[in-house]
DNA sequence: ACTAACATACAAACCAGTATGTATGTTGAG
DNA sequence: CTCAACATACATACTGGTTTGTATGTTAGT
């Protein structure tokens, strides 16, 4: 029969192991970094054994390198790309997506799990790096053309760089980001969060959009 | 005799010794981190032997803590906080400063190394977290400290908090740092720098300072 | 019966820290 | 001044523990 997930209990589930293999890996790597993330705390954690994991996954490289690139880029297009593309104002997208990142103690305690590896493995090992890049990427990629459908529309002022505009949010959100987990408090978030939305109305195009006049009070550099 | 510093090579010379063995290791520990960083790497790059290590530093903590307080607290100090008490406007101290910040690719792609540090040791170690604590809170009271000189000079907005807008300006020199670290690219830190500037010329106080009519862009929110 | 999916035991390398020894510098008593 | 007594500054070798990865065996599913 070619009845694909019967939901009995199977003694043996290669993809679910697989699975509880990745997400605990995601946890450990989150707490330690990658280098200090342990293969046995992991193992700890399933109830899986080093022969079941060295099935699933060639080497611990190989581990991390699947962490990227289902975890990390899924949290990524779970919280930042899908909502880009949701309906409402450019802006108010953008300060709906801001406000709902996570924000519990424990969430920003850990740092975010993105920049994390970036800053642990980006100098050490470039098949990391070049994963990470790409989420990094995608994601100033979708701010920008977020933004520039914004400008199209006359909701966003139009003398502003919509990458350069992309990559300063996203620099203010891992900034705040480290900022907050190194003093290992919410509230250092939140008001970073204020900030940065703050910094986002002042995208808004003036209300009738009108010729000349522009004002070179804080927007981020027009194009060159 | 009493003469403290004769320059003659002694055969020990247990200052500089402890310089040494202090600078090799805040360079392992920049490039790899602290919890890779490795004691017999650091002993390699200065000739000296274990023995010697643990003469003058209990532990490994023990010197990773004097790497944060000796070396890196000295970084901020020389970076900012003397530049910070120098003449000039506000703002141009300040735009002075970021200019200055190092810009080779070597630097961009080690990564700035008190953020690197507190990225990987405050959640994990309290005492740790709480060195590194105290720069940034150093760091940040002589930028606010700077705004508000610049504010009751009348060349720094009114209407802007000094704590949260200087807490804005490290979270975009450490974020862009952070996107340009991944990178690996200095290119991505100087486009920072020049977005970075652009937002400080924004703090400026208008020519004339006028009553009323305060525009509502991109300023860094109103105190509450 | 044959292969994928595990389990177990072990290897080999690494690494922080220590035990112990030695050479160098300092000091104080006579 | 001198030399014995002591303290500081190293050097060397080793230990105990940890870690990734492997070799080999066993069992479940088709």
């Amino acid at each position: 029969m070619l009845v694909a997930h019967q939901r009995k209990r199977r003694l043996r589930d290669p993809e679910r192991t697989r699975e509880r293999l990745l997400q605990a890996a995601f946890r450990e790597v989150h707490r330690s970094g990658f280098q200090s993330a342990g293969i046995d705390t992991i193992l700890a954690a399933t109830n899986v054994t080093k022969g079941a994991l060295y099935h699933h996954f060639d080497s611990k490289e190989a581990l991390g390198y699947a962490i990227v690139e289902e975890i990390i880029a899924k949290l990524v297009r779970d919280r930042w790309l899908r909502p880009l593309l949701g309906d409402g104002q450019t802006i108010d997208i953008l300060i709906g997506i801001v406000r709902g990142l996570p924000a519990r103690p424990a969430d920003v305690r850990a740092g975010c799990p993105l920049l994390n590896l970036a800053q642990e493995m980006s100098p050490l090992d470039e098949p990391f790096r070049k994963r990470l890049e790409r989420i990094f990427l995608a994601w100033q990629d979708g701010v920008a053309t977020l933004l520039r459908k914004g400008q199209s529309q006359g909701t966003v002022r139009r003398n502003l760089n919509p990458d350069e505009a992309a990559s300063f949010l996203i620099a203010m959100v891992e900034g705040y980001g480290s900022l907050a987990k190194n003093a290992q408090d919410a509230k250092v978030w939140e008001v970073g969060i204020t900030n940065i939305v703050g910094w986002l109305r002042s995208l808004r195009a003036p209300r009738q959009s009108r010729r000349g006049g522009r004002r070179a009070t804080n927007r981020i550099q027009d194009k060159r």
